[in-house]
DNA sequence: TTTCATGCAAACCGTTTGCATGGTG
DNA sequence: CACCATGCAAACGGTTTGCATGAAA
């Protein structure tokens, strides 16, 4: 959180009451939408805006204070910058877990991001599959 | 293209010339929005409507004949199936490459998922960063 | 006191849907 | 000839933008 605030205040923006509760927010961890940050916004900032939030929410993924992705449903979603993630996403019941390997610091893929000139900045994995429980709810 | 007309007669679906075309278009590779799809199709279905071409790829995405994805400024893109992709999505120019190196197939996160009870069905890995020549325009 | 940020409402744009028509199996 | 698929146009919903007001530095 105080990291948050001190990217935002160096990079020359003013730390309106609305900003500091968004990174208070995005601090509490999670993929949030911008309908459900602002509903968690609105406790503490009754009238805050929608357009608001999405300004805000563009320029910190602009300066690389937050990240964004889109679900398969097409909506935009909003984190405190990780730098990588490992999502094992449930086909069955929808949930999402983390996982803890990473495929690019084991240096699988190094050779060929090197071999093309990338120069890599995040990632994302996103394996699909069953849970554990609904597999057993699949085979009743 | 072969493969995928035999995959939608099989499920029941009717061949109509704008499918059929459409999965030519598909069959065609590459990573491409509605737009873009319906730009090709017109050149032997003017009259194509974009209501039809979204239609058929909900379908088929939900058939499995095709994939989706959501690009970072929020616009989906179709190619034909791949059970697997892993992408390089550059945050200059917003061109994604498709990479050959599997981190799945390496079995790197084989014991965290078995050891989860996790089935994987597919799985999509997304690397951002900065292109080549995206790399020599920020330096300038 | 000068900007920059906010709120409101309207505009935007990719995508979906209702309905009548048309073509496939 | 029964249905599914198409085309058109209107609706939808998440996101963006113009403009006047308000507050941070």
């Amino acid at each position: 959180m105080r990291s948050l605030v001190r990217a935002v205040s160096r990079q020359g923006l003013r730390l309106t009451p609305q900003r500091i509760c968004l990174l208070e927010v995005l601090a509490g961890g999670g993929d949030l939408t911008a309908e459900e940050i602002v509903a968690r916004l609105r406790k503490t900032q009754p009238h805050i805006s929608l357009a608001t939030v999405y300004r805000n929410l563009n320029t910190f993924v602009a300066l690389g204070i937050i990240s964004k992705y889109y679900s398969p449903d097409g909506v935009a979603h909003y984190r405190a910058s990780a730098r990588h993630e490992h999502l094992f996403i449930c086909l069955g019941c929808g949930d999402a877990q983390h996982l803890a390997a990473c495929p690019l610091q084991a240096g699988l893929l190094d050779e060929e991001l090197s071999g093309r000139g990338l120069q890599v900045v995040d990632h994302r994995f996103e394996i699909r599959g069953y849970c554990r429980r609904c597999q057993k709810e699949g085979a009743k």
